[in-house]
DNA sequence: GTACATGCAAATTGTTTGCAAGTAT
DNA sequence: ATACTTGCAAACAATTTGCATGTAC
């Protein structure tokens, strides 16, 4: 199906106007593959649509986490939108700021093990692990962290 | 042993001084169970220390969090601050706000196994779980989000 | 036609910084 | 004695908000 088609009806199907900067954001997020913020969305989205603001970004964002689209990653200061919204690692190095995404479905099985036990009702999650990825262990010296 | 002693000890051994302040601070924090952001934090020292800045207490966090004594949670804009460092789950409640550390020793070891498997090397980690508690299930319709 | 969305600028929030005065060692 | 800390206020950065104008339905 025509992905634009798709958010076009997500959005609609959710009460929302199917407006040109929305549907513009949700394409450029939704296909990223790394963890933008909000800023680099922005920038990424002015090279089409040249006068969309930074608020109807945050908004459009918060829009789609909304409707389960995409997991905001608050790390170091700023957030970082993911797309990937099944339960998976993040594997984020302080080195070099890369986020890797991980799948391991076993987490997803023992996770809900727990919340069910406790009673609780999952809306949503996020496993991040802190560190120094491969290649940056090579030259962690040569680079201040 | 006198738990102000092991804190004084501690900053020295890292080659901080043990002022006043600091040690207050760090009594407040690591005797904490309720994940207290750094305002409740300062709001708490100031009841014995009346005249203790924020920004001290932001400088002690920091320190603390160096020298691997807590654990700092970004969530929904303010950072809390966990004293529990052994790998577990935080069950937070969008409804009340609540936090609740879940221990699960199983998941540690399996989040060893894919770093290692990744050769990444773990500084620190973090698994949160969001969604509505048990109690808060019950009334979820009378107190709005 | 109208209710909702946009885009700008100003406001807000949590956190950090610069620096003179104070203090732990 | 002196290098490190404190506490205040000002600075900062990311995000949010108010409102007049524009637009999707």
């Amino acid at each position: 199906m025509d992905p634009n088609k798709r958010i076009v009806d997500a959005l609609r199907s959710s009460g929302y106007k199917a407006t040109p900067q929305r549907v513009a954001i949700a394409q450029t997020v939704l296909r990223s593959k790394n963890h933008p913020s909000a800023e680099t969305i922005h920038e990424e989205v002015l090279r089409l649509h040249p006068t969309v603001s930074l608020s109807t970004v945050y908004n459009t964002l918060h829009i789609l986490r909304e409707m389960n689209f995409l997991n905001e990653l608050t790390f170091n200061g700023t957030t970082r939108y993911d797309p990937n919204i099944s339960l998976h690692i993040n594997m984020i190095c302080l080195h070099c700021g890369k986020i890797i995404d991980v799948e391991e479905p076993s987490l997803e099985e023992s996770i809900n093990k727990i919340a069910e036990r406790k009673g609780f009702k999952i809306t949503g999650q996020r496993v991040d692990i802190y560190g120094v990825c491969k290649p940056c262990q090579k030259h962690e010296n040569s680079v201040g962290l």
